[in-house]
DNA sequence: GACCAGGCACATC
DNA sequence: GATGTGCATGGT
């Protein structure tokens, strides 16, 4: 099992190559953009960053002084835009009120507290957190999403009842440790899923095709 | 007009 | 602790 994730993994950066992510210019627009691609296309997170952008508003104390109807607005191309405005400001607060507004503070946290302490925040789950843990903080942590799941299912190299941490861990277990790796990896299986997995399950193309023993639906 | 997208919180059992 | 539901826009 080890072997064909690492092997995958070589098949997918040969076929697509490296991915430059995250996309964002600072740890604030990463952690803004991690909220706001939550369950939503990346283009439409796109429309609603630069708006953001427009309104200098990627910026901590601009974001401090703006009102929720205004992010509201601003946002909302990106969808679920009462709930995320929401998970914006109160990080916004948090980062204010315990870290002194301080995103060096913030990262200084070791990488399980860390990873805690971004999980007691409200609109962080796994998947956002294990994101800015990896490309804000540049953390070895491996991230799962739909597509690594769907495409591990597919594989058969988990079953329907695995959970969000097995997943990662069993990733992280048959990778080195290693911060680009994981990076590279996420983002090709984004690409994978974006281009392959759903629109054509047979899997026909796919760079993964030759490790599928038998076809499988999911 | 359905279906989906780089999830998560909350209610209910 | 497992399962179900609401959240919302824009592209195919």
């Amino acid at each position: 099992m080890p072997e064909v994730i690492q092997e995958a993994y070589n098949a997918l950066l040969a076929r697509w190559g490296r991915q430059q992510w995250w996309p964002a210019q600072s740890r604030l627009e990463m952690m803004i953009g991690a909220i706001l691609t939550q369950n939503t296309a990346w283009s439409n997170v796109e429309k609603a960053m630069a708006n953001l952008r427009e309104h200098d508003a990627l910026d901590f104390h601009t974001l401090e002084k703006t009102s929720a109807r205004q992010i509201r607005e601003w946002i909302r191309p990106a969808g679920y835009f009462n709930q995320k405005t929401i998970y914006i400001r109160n990080m916004i607060q948090v980062i204010r009120e315990r870290f002194d507004e301080s995103l060096d503070r913030l990262f200084a946290l070791d990488t399980p507290t860390l990873r805690t302490e971004l999980l007691s925040w409200k609109g962080i789950g796994p998947e956002t957190a294990d994101s800015i843990l990896l490309y804000a903080g540049e953390r070895p942590v491996f991230v799962v999403d739909a597509y690594t799941r769907r495409m591990s299912l597919r594989h058969e190299w988990i079953d329907e009842n695995a959970g969000y941490d097995a997943l990662s861990e069993l990733f992280a277990g048959s990778l080195p440790t290693d911060v680009q790796c994981f990076n590279e990896y996420h983002a090709l299986i984004v690409k994978l899923g974006k281009t392959h997995c759903k629109t054509r399950p047979e899997c026909s193309g796919c760079p993964l095709e030759k490790f599928l023993s038998r076809p499988v639906s999911v």
